[in-house]
DNA sequence: ATTACTACTTTGCATTGCTTAGTAGCTTGA
DNA sequence: TCAAGCTACTAAGCAATGCAAAGTAGTAAT
């Protein structure tokens, strides 16, 4: 029961979510996932995800100058790629919710404890 | 951005979650999935799911016959696999919040917006 | 010049869902 | 009797993805 199993297509779909609410780049997404409450996202799996959703078109690229370090890639969504997340919200709403009903089916029974 | 990779190590908890609520068999285990909203999870992804708790001492088997058709297997969680389980819910829990902070970020803005 | 920080790249591995095909017991009907 | 159809489990092989580890570079400070 490994606990990187549980991130498999999840951090995708977060990371595009990440990029859709503002052009940025790949340090900064590592931040924001973080910050969510992601562990220790580390550079050789995000970058990796980034390579693929540019591959797939459905985020495109920029390079520019940083204030400090090296040139950054700052990313935004592609039309395509906006709906391909909602498309992928759904889908995960669909999953966590059929999830939630096996694993939290006992913590629910306040309503109808006879 | 596949559907599978979303199901990844979900499935395996949700199986361990649905053998918990007491002794069942793998025919019965695809029907309480579909049963909660999994959509199509076939005999070839199920078994090796089994097998693979059964090997981690997760869960334990039974052979028993069945009114119609072959020997069924009857599978119980361990005092391990309850553990297991205990944990995995709480990781999941976790995960799943990270990504609805992301996902589902702007649709909570019932309470502080203007 | 060496260290440290930022920033991105590459290689290779392990896990796991899924497709496909196969084995086998039981019941029913022609 | 024997084929069809259901139940039930097994096995082989593929593809996707997270992740560890190591590497490349640019800038800045000591």
């Amino acid at each position: 029961m490994d606990n990187a199993q549980l991130l498999k297509g999840v951090l995708e779909g977060c990371v595009l979510a990440i990029i859709a609410q503002g052009e940025t780049y790949g340090y900064e997404i590592i931040g924001a996932l973080e910050q969510a409450g992601f562990e220790d996202i580390g550079e050789g799996t995000l970058y990796p995800v980034l390579t693929r959703l540019d591959k797939n078109k459905l985020i495109q690229c920029r390079k520019a100058k940083s204030p400090l370090g090296p040139v950054r890639k700052y990313y935004t969504v592609t039309s395509e790629g906006a709906e391909c997340l909602a498309d992928f919200k759904f889908r995960y709403r669909q999953i966590a919710a059929s999830a939630a009903t096996i694993l939290f089916a006992d913590e629910k029974e306040d309503y109808h404890e006879s």
